[in-house]
DNA sequence: CTGAAAGCGCTTACAG
DNA sequence: CTGAAAGCGCTTACAG
């Protein structure tokens, strides 16, 4: 079959050296250490570089550098979970790829059909970060153990290479259920995420917590695990409300679940906030615009890529020396339904 | 500063090679045309790798072949509208990432630090796919002319080694106004996307069609065109509001700006859909949710991905040769709006 | 079915 | 400040 195009061939160093006829070393200097070669070949390099259209080729400097300017992306779309979303997905990757590009680094998207750790050595990877979906993938797990820098997101694994960035969970949720406190609730009810994930597990302590410090009780009946997911919540409401007494409010550890107790209790005929009252977590779109408005508490959705960058960046000029773990700052926002 | 991690030095073939007592030429076989070495040397060989945990070097075989496996992803967030949101971004990655690590493809997200057609090259990329933000970045349109494979989502580009996959925008838009027709609604207006994006565009001439092909006439005031978001539907309905007489049903060309019209039409006093019906388009999970559930127009979210990834592929098969564009067909999705 | 050898396009001590 | 040369780890005609 022929070629519909010619693939270009690119104008390699060796040309741009014959070019201006010094060796191919200056040249590669003028590209990765320009202060040490002499201003006016430096220039002429330069020009003539861009005359012929010269490119450093990534795959020739990888391999005498072993360095790849690329980080691998693990963003594990759980199999048993397909249609697991991250409530902020898409900021996490502007932000990630932003401030990595910065660095000069660009993004590789792991799949998971090889081993993770496997697919970074064999690409030269020069870190990786992991976004975690609580799947404690060992695949996963893996990469924290080994020799490449990486940070995790929403996990709290650390390792000789490793740290993370996450939400101070606890603290959210302390804020959120003190806020119904403060409110005057006394039984308070929770639905919570699947509590292997840290985020769940980080809710429930931050609940508990608060509860405890006020001296309030937690009925067994009154916490219940959910998945994160809408239906979830709904479900998890139902029981909630059959429960007796029931609850005067409850927090649940995500927006979606939350708003799936809003449509429970509605259909169960409560006024939100009048009979019962909600807050979420995590400050979805949808909390905002769902009547009357969900109290939740929002994380900080642009600090996760730029903590990431910043930390992997450390690890980078550091030998791999990982910096202390990321906990962004949650803050609660008062709406309707509380 | 001392490592604090002994970069793992990674086995090579060479080694593979001296521990069979074979030429790494033979190593080289095994790994890239298994049947043309005898079943033998084959199994032990692929035993000693296993042993000795050799991964052949990306970086090395890119250099050799001047094939990387990495397919470039442009997903360019438009600098001058940093909030721009895909409305199933999610489900394009992940179907996608997929699709195309079946055929042992990865995807690397360019930056837009650097011009992307350089930067595939640099890189060696295999193929790029473009998800289109309608920014006519002259950096995106670049590619579709250049050598490298090339599939544009959203974005009717061809080219000598360009192909798209789209959705039939106005087919599903005619469907989205026939309905209302249907209902026996006469003046129906618009509330469009930018024009200078291909959907709203596209989305716009079935608008046109529809009522063409009623004879229904299109009030000049009953065309807005907005910007995909929730507030610029506010704003777009407030206006329709305002005309004489005003329109009974209207058509708005994404979900986030139909819900933002239901608010402005709810506010305004109106009842949905008995004084005023509205469609949107995209489905967005939002649009089952909100009261009383909005009639829209779905697209085959995973069929983007995995449609773009086969486009792709046979581009690689095929020397570059673009297969036929692929329109994906939407569907009416009728619910308490209209 | 297998090996010897050239080549892919860079970087980087080592000399000067 | 610059050059000659070795080396990074593969693949692939070319012979046999």
């Amino acid at each position: 079959m022929k070629p519909v195009t010619q693939r270009v061939r690119m104008a390699t160093i060796r040309e741009v050296a014959r070019y201006c006829d010094v060796s191919v070393a200056t040249v590669s200097r003028v590209f990765n250490t320009p202060e040490i070669v002499s201003p006016e070949t430096r220039q002429r390099i330069f020009d003539a570089a861009a005359e012929i259209g010269y490119l450093p080729n990534e795959s020739a400097r990888t391999l005498a550098t072993k360095k790849s300017n690329m980080v691998g992306l693990i963003w594990d779309t759980d199999h048993r979970r397909p249609g697991w979303r991250h409530p902020f997905l898409q900021e996490i990757l502007v932000t990630l790829k932003t401030a990595l590009s910065a660095h000069g680094l660009h993004l590789l998207m792991l799949s998971h059909r090889e081993p993770y750790l496997q697919a970074a050595r064999r690409h030269n990877l020069d870190g990786v970060v992991i976004i975690d979906n609580g799947s404690q993938d060992p695949a996963v797990l893996a990469l924290a153990d080994a020799e490449i820098p990486c940070v995790a997101l929403d996990l709290r694994r650390t390792g000789p290479t490793c740290t993370y960035v996450t939400s101070d969970n606890t603290g959210g949720a302390t804020l959120a259920v003190q806020h119904l406190i403060d409110r005057g609730h006394r039984r308070i009810a929770s639905i919570t995420g699947p509590l292997q994930t840290a985020p769940a597990a980080e809710r429930l302590t931050g609940f508990r917590a608060a509860l405890a410090a006020a001296g309030l009780p937690i009925a067994a009946d009154h916490m219940v695990e959910s998945d994160f997911y809408l239906d979830g919540g709904h479900t998890a409401m139902l029981r909630l409300l059959a429960s007796a007494p029931r609850p005067t409010a409850v927090f649940a550890a995500g927006d979606e679940m939350a708003i799936g107790a809003m449509r429970a209790a509605r259909q169960a005929g409560l006024r939100i906030p009048d009979d019962i009252a909600i807050v979420g977590f995590d400050d979805i779109e949808l909390a905002a615009l769902v009547p009357p408005g969900l109290t939740t508490v929002a994380q900080d959705r642009a600090g996760f890529g730029t903590a990431a960058a910043e930390a992997l960046v450390t690890m980078l000029q550091n030998a791999g020396q990982p910096p202390a773990p990321t906990v962004l700052p949650t803050t609660l926002i008062v709406r309707g339904s509380t």
